[in-house]
DNA sequence: GAAGAATTTCAACGATCGTTGAATACTAGT
DNA sequence: ACTAGTATTCAACGATCGTTGAAATTCTTC
């Protein structure tokens, strides 16, 4: 039935989100995915025009999702305040948090997703061009509420530091557990609780004292 | 002669190096580097054990030259403050210009060393082990000059900030190109001067805020 | 210039790569 | 039950992969 074919393409898609994410586009074969995925070679020929076709997907079954809830985020903040802008960190939050609970709260499921965001976009190769397509709307959109909550900061300033924000939250994503390490094991990667209550803190004050 | 080895060893070394930092560990075939450093195939396992062996020599060429120039720099905030401790700001400057001053007067040479680092960073393949066995050291020694700087701060807004500037720094070294789409070109990601000047600022101002 | 070590070339191995075409099994509407 | 599509299997293609052993060349030292 129509149910099968959904549930091997997403199976596909599942398999390869997460071994791209755990190796990266080269790094794995789609023999490897369809073996994860607990099917026949061909089949990836068949839901899919190619590897890289499949990639592409991996990106794009999630991409909407991420960039409806941020935008009704930004939306609600915005809605709180009918005459004043929002504050930096207001903005930053609502840039943010709907990331990290999805994350946190669903981790299982998106964490191999943001995985493979956090490798893109620091990659030359893919970083320009797949970032840009997928999510730079939505950015623009965030850059355009930021700059009305600092009207005298220059354009030099604000991009800088929102590429400085785009840095800490990808790093973010990838949960390398390097931290545990470094901390010790004091503090966790997994530990987005912690993230969400410090980044936006962290990355408005930075944004401030940037921008006057 | 002698110099001869030398010279073949750093050319393959050097392409590695481009490919490996253009399309990963898993994205380059030996035959490529091989190819790009003009040299027969076997050449690359006489110089090397392995793939991998040449890729971590990669990793291990430029890794303590960067270790020595960061503690000096450090070192020498130090000696500028006898008595008191450095401020956030300048321990932030010593652990990020020299690498930036780097990639801004030796780009052709470090580049690709740097975007290397940057996948390397966000990967968790890679990012926890390796990233670990070449820099926590020195980053051990910042942490704890940052520790004096903040006495009150603790443990976990502590390593939470260092974990936003490692984010940023390193997607800076990815030079992606993306800022310069998303800014319509007024920003680029080459022009290293401008970071230079705002990162430690922008991140000493997190520092602050979370740690007090 | 001979001896010995260091370097480079050549040819090849088995394994795996992305991709395809044709044959088979399954499902839905009549 | 027949048909028309949809989904899956099987076998194979040429190319390329990482790696190796042995021969040929070049360099160093005497």
């Amino acid at each position: 039935m129509k149910k099968d074919k959904q549930k091997t393409r997403d199976r596909i898609l599942d398999a390869a989100e997460e071994l791209f994410a755990q190796k990266g586009h080269e790094g794995v074969s789609v023999r490897q995915i369809m073996s994860k995925a607990e099917a026949d070679v061909s089949l990836a020929y068949y839901h899919f025009k190619s590897k890289r076709d499949l990639f592409d997907q991996v990106m794009l079954r999630r991409a909407d999702i991420l960039n409806d809830i941020r935008l009704k985020a930004l939306e609600a903040v915005e809605r709180r305040h009918p005459d004043d802008a929002p504050t930096v960190e207001e903005i930053i939050d609502a840039f943010t948090h709907p990331l990290l609970d999805l994350l946190a709260n669903e981790h299982e499921e998106w964490q191999h997703y943001f995985q493979l965001i956090a490798q893109i976009n620091n990659s030359p190769e893919w970083g320009g061009e797949l970032m840009t397509r997928y999510f730079d709307p939505l950015v623009k959109r965030f850059v355009e509420a930021l700059r009305k909550a600092l009207p005298d900061c220059d354009d030099a300033d604000l991009f800088w530091s929102y590429h400085f924000l785009s840095g800490a939250l990808t790093l973010t994503f990838a949960e390398t557990g390097r931290i545990d390490n470094l901390s010790g094991g004091t503090v966790r990667s997994s530990d987005l609780a912690s993230v969400v209550e410090r980044m936006p803190k962290f990355l408005a004050a930075g944004f401030e004292r940037l921008c006057r």
